[in-house]
DNA sequence: GGTAGAATGGACTGCACGGTCCAGACGAAG
DNA sequence: CTTCGTCTGGACCGTGCAGTCCATTCTACC
């Protein structure tokens, strides 16, 4: 039964765990999920091991399952505010530059791929944070259709559901690409294909009723 | 330097080696690349340790990279007839039920992607094998909208490319998904939208010119 | 049918790395 | 100022696993 929260954290014990997580995260990073050890986080962080297990009563495993999570907040964390206000093609536009400009920094290690990797399928938790992220991510694009929905830029039966999977795919498929290969081309052209298609959809609706 | 083949190969060694990459690679597929193990292939594959760096001598290392090699013609191969035919709209549809279909059944499991999180950005052969996967999997795609184009089904002026780039894009992100949900539906959802986007662009072209 | 080289078996090694333990410093609360 | 619990340091352990070595058997070729 994995509890949330170790023991009792006091004000430090806090910082610690939190310098621990971004330590750790920052060497997966680097390293790649595989290749990263502990005393690679504890060299980092300058952290012994009784903190590590202190901090994380389970181990590597518990370890990663934090930064998992911690990546995944970055993640949409990262994409706003554009991703929060896609009330017009214009912020669509810009919400487009802030995902290909985040992923092209980040280049070629993919934090979260790698990490559900590791833990993967075999853990319950690892999955649930993908998935959480999955639908946060399709929800806030859902969201964005029908904000242009409502402004009467796209057409009120337009299954936003499946459109926002689609989009989203798009952007996994041109991140996992670009990860592989370290050419941004596909995300690219995932995002504008996906967005033109989008914005096609809507043209010549603001002459229909009201 | 890494040379391409061990020493020689007689028809059992020949033979010997392939039951090693095939088993690998099936190990890999259930136990996943950072849990397995070379005593693992040696029990699926009945092999002993001399044997795997016999044919291996550049270790687990190079295992790993026959059987990304092997994984990745797989692909491929998984969807012909159908990706090397798509002259029409119904082959068009034909070989987006064999892509969803062989993820489906392939499940949770990605030989490939967790294969190169391993070996990965490190290594160079890793990376060619997945960028060379990429180019004849997008190459195949837009010769496709090519014989569309030739047949009068699509603009001659498309963007072939782009447009293979993004349904490509939409692809891995669909199976990445899959991976880590469970779900297919992104990956209908993307298939379904890029093909329906295209068949969309090709509309009402048959009173074109000619 | 003999020999050179490939193919196989399996014991052995080394060590990296996850995890445990205890001893001691620090901080909060009464 | 005492006390209790959190926090930290670092030595220590066990082992799982990649990789080595040599001895033996099989295969091809003359």
């Amino acid at each position: 039964m994995p509890n949330g929260t170790t023991p009792k954290l006091t004000a430090k014990g806090k910082a610690t765990r939190g310098r621990i997580v971004e330590g750790a995260a920052a060497v997966l990073r680097e390293r790649g999920v595989g290749a990263a050890t502990l005393e690679d986080v504890m060299a980092r962080t300058r952290a012994s091991k009784s903190q590590l297990f202190h901090y994380f009563p389970g181990g590597k495993d518990e370890l990663l399952l934090a930064v998992a999570q911690f990546e995944a907040d970055q993640v949409l964390e990262d994409q706003q505010p554009y991703l929060g206000r896609l009330d017009s093609w214009e912020a669509w536009q810009h919400w487009r530059d802030a995902v290909v400009a985040r992923y092209e920094q980040q280049g070629d290690q993919c934090p979260l791929g790698s990490l559900f990797h590791q833990v993967g399928r075999a853990t319950p938790g690892a999955r649930a944070i993908v998935v959480e992220l999955m639908r946060r991510w399709q929800d806030a694009l859902a969201a964005g259709m029908r904000e242009q929905q409502a402004a009467g830029r796209l057409p009120s039966d337009l299954d936003v559901d499946t459109r926002a999977a689609a989009l989203l795919a798009g952007i996994q498929g041109g991140v996992s690409i670009l990860l592989s290969t370290g050419e941004s081309d596909h995300l690219r052209a995932a995002l504008d294909q996906g967005i033109a298609d989008l914005r096609r959809t809507g043209e010549g609706l603001a002459l229909s009723p009201r």
